[in-house]
DNA sequence: GTGGTCTAGACCACC
DNA sequence: GTGGTCTAGACCACA
């Protein structure tokens, strides 16, 4: 993980999180490094991986097990699915269609970009 | 404008200016409020406003006359629309394709969402 | 407020807010003391107070206002009653009810613990 | 028992035996589990068993004979109950009848609680 | 070893 | 002036 600039680093913790999840990179039970452990892999203080991980707790993705360590969830997928899903229609997405009908693009323009953005992708992934 | 939002205030006020200006409310040479003005209109600290103006200014979407006030500049529609597209390019769009990929949401399904968002954007028109 | 060594202070900073906006010491629309006041009037750090004020606006009892300060949300008098509710007839209470049965206790003996309760608490008033 | 709640794990079992030893399932004399059969089969580590045990001791509940094992002490169950009852009437009944206060919740109101909390309780046993 | 709370203090964006 | 994030580091309870 490298921070980006913008999101604040807790936030952008929690996200790696729930992409993980999402992509089943992580499984229900799974234990996660401690709050020390990844404060040292990432290169931060635990005070702010222990903010991600009180927020992910909240929004049950992870749970405690009292000195051991956070685990991976019942429910944790779909729970990461539905705050995604809600950030993105509630948030994301409105924003967007506005700053199209404001600078005229038209639907059939946004495929267009769609499609240069995945093949942009897929490019990097070649040059690797 | 909803000065709750995660959006600093100053940005809200800059965007209600570009959009503004590409829909023609606002033409070339009209003078716009005066800092003073606006700040009492929004119910907004003056210094809001000038960080706002100052922002306009340095894009050259607007200039000033001193004594006098703040006008739209020659080629402010031009510039305003190039900063929107860029923002909505370089920031806005990646964002929500990565979404999209992470979700496992298609394109065919994204255009669902913006079917359903423009529908509810003209009802809530028609309860005005 | 001086503080129980049990619960944790943040925990405490919000039970005083809840219970304030519940007895209606504080009203809808109210701004209450900036992080670093109540900071120093606690003789607190501050960001014990913010881990509260976040808890708080999560919470739905209080919202933030950019740069201005908290203030205490619409709905703030149902929520906190909500929490509170729930929080006692969840966590509190059949605790209770619970060690009744094993102690044998009646509700019978319940009441008469009651009124000795009440009672006590009125003989602290009249002694301040 | 369920170590995921608020309560720490030796203090759910040093419950577990006063509850026990109160209720009669445990009688003077009677040998318990040794500290390392008890963690094995609470699947919890020894450390914590541990200091259950010695908490217990320490209240005079059980005694141990050196490379014999813990057992039920004399007194134990007075002593439990007085342990119980202490916590009880101290503790958490003033927090209760707080809590009462603040929400507007009468005496009456209590009963109701009480009984839809023994209702619950037996359903519970039913379905089992 | 684990997490949880807290302090002291910094820096930043925003109003 | 406001909050928001972050660091460094401490101390504690618990397993």
């Amino acid at each position: 993980m490298n921070f980006n600039s913008k999101k604040p680093i807790y936030l952008q913790i929690t996200d790696y999180f729930l992409n993980s999840i999402i992509s089943k990179k992580y499984n229900i039970g799974d234990r996660i490094l401690s709050v020390r452990d990844l404060a040292i892999q990432l290169g931060v203080n635990p005070n702010t991986v222990m903010r991600a991980y009180t927020y992910l707790q909240d929004k049950n993705i992870i749970f405690n097990k009292r000195g051991i360590g956070y685990f991976i969830s019942e429910n944790a997928r779909e729970n990461a699915i539905d705050i995604k899903y809600k950030e993105f229609t509630n948030d994301e997405l409105p924003e967007v269609f506005d700053t199209m009908k404001i600078l005229g693009i038209s639907f059939a323009d946004l495929k267009k970009l769609y499609k240069k953005h995945k093949t942009k992708k897929s490019k990097t992934h070649e040059n690797k």
